[in-house]
DNA sequence: TGTTATATTCGGTATATGCCGAATATGTCA
DNA sequence: TGACATATTCGGCATATACCGAATATAACA
């Protein structure tokens, strides 16, 4: 593997660490972004030096954060990978934990007897479900612009 | 406390949690959303009956991440810790990230020789700058409106 | 400068998580 | 159904992290 694709997918692995995905995993999600074809967990052990099973794990979970798809290959048990193409809606996913956020926040509203904290607990609310909307907007235009 | 403020609490940190906050801090920070006062710590300690210490660290990581300021006390000591009312800016700090991606993405363009992986890596990359951008219109619009 | 109040750091422990290679399960085909 | 190819699960180990109470540092004031 070429050092700038090295570099590219350590700068990928990097940005995904904090959101909490796991180093092998998120080196997975570069490699896979660079990769011209699926491809298959043997491969990507020998790429990436990792486990097989450690590969098989990682490409699961990219699967169930929607940011790959996994091909099966006909006449085979053998699987493959690829990145998704509906990288929308793997923001809109996050998108559904402001929702979440703001009805929390809404609910808190009835708990508590403070007016200053009852206030400061709606606006937070609005505020959450502002840009879950707006973001919701730019979705919408994206997925226009690209039909 | 009273229960549905514990499930206020419990909810609000559950929510934190996927985010990578650990769950004395995402606690906190629902105990503080409650709060009518600012809190000092041994109130705090008491009351999500964790030992002082552990209330120390979590305020401050909070207010690392912006959540939470702190206050000092004239005359002591002593600090208070109240929750920050610029979330605003708590969620552009997150859409730094998203141009940071972009960044990188748009980067990983020079590095592969595949026209499609170089075409799917523009895509993306533009993707993430508009929903910043979007975001970032967001909170302008909501930031005129409050003031 | 000494005493008190308070926050912070430190060392230890328990818990969780990631990763590995070996063992196992499962699909494919003759 | 047997043999093979391949993915997945499992058990163990190493590492990181959170939390605690005790020890320490630091600010306030007499």
């Amino acid at each position: 593997m070429a050092a700038s694709e090295a570099r590219f997918i350590e700068d990928i692995a990097r940005l995904l660490l904090p959101w909490g995905v796991p180093s092998t995993a998120a080196r997975l999600y570069g490699y896979l972004l660079l990769s011209a074809e699926p491809a298959d967990l043997d491969r990507i052990a020998r790429d990436l030096e990792i486990g097989k099973s450690s590969a098989s794990v990682a490409a699961r979970l990219l699967e169930k954060y929607m940011l790959v798809r996994r091909l099966g290959v006909r006449g085979s048990k053998r699987v493959l990978y690829e990145v998704s193409d509906n990288y929308v809606d793997m923001l809109a996913e996050q998108n559904r934990l402001l929702q979440a956020l703001a009805d929390v926040l809404r609910a808190g509203t009835r708990v508590t007897r403070s007016r200053a904290t009852r206030d400061r607990l709606a606006e937070m609310a609005d505020f959450y479900l502002v840009v879950r909307q707006g973001m919701d907007a730019t979705f919408d235009r994206w997925r226009a612009k690209k039909r």
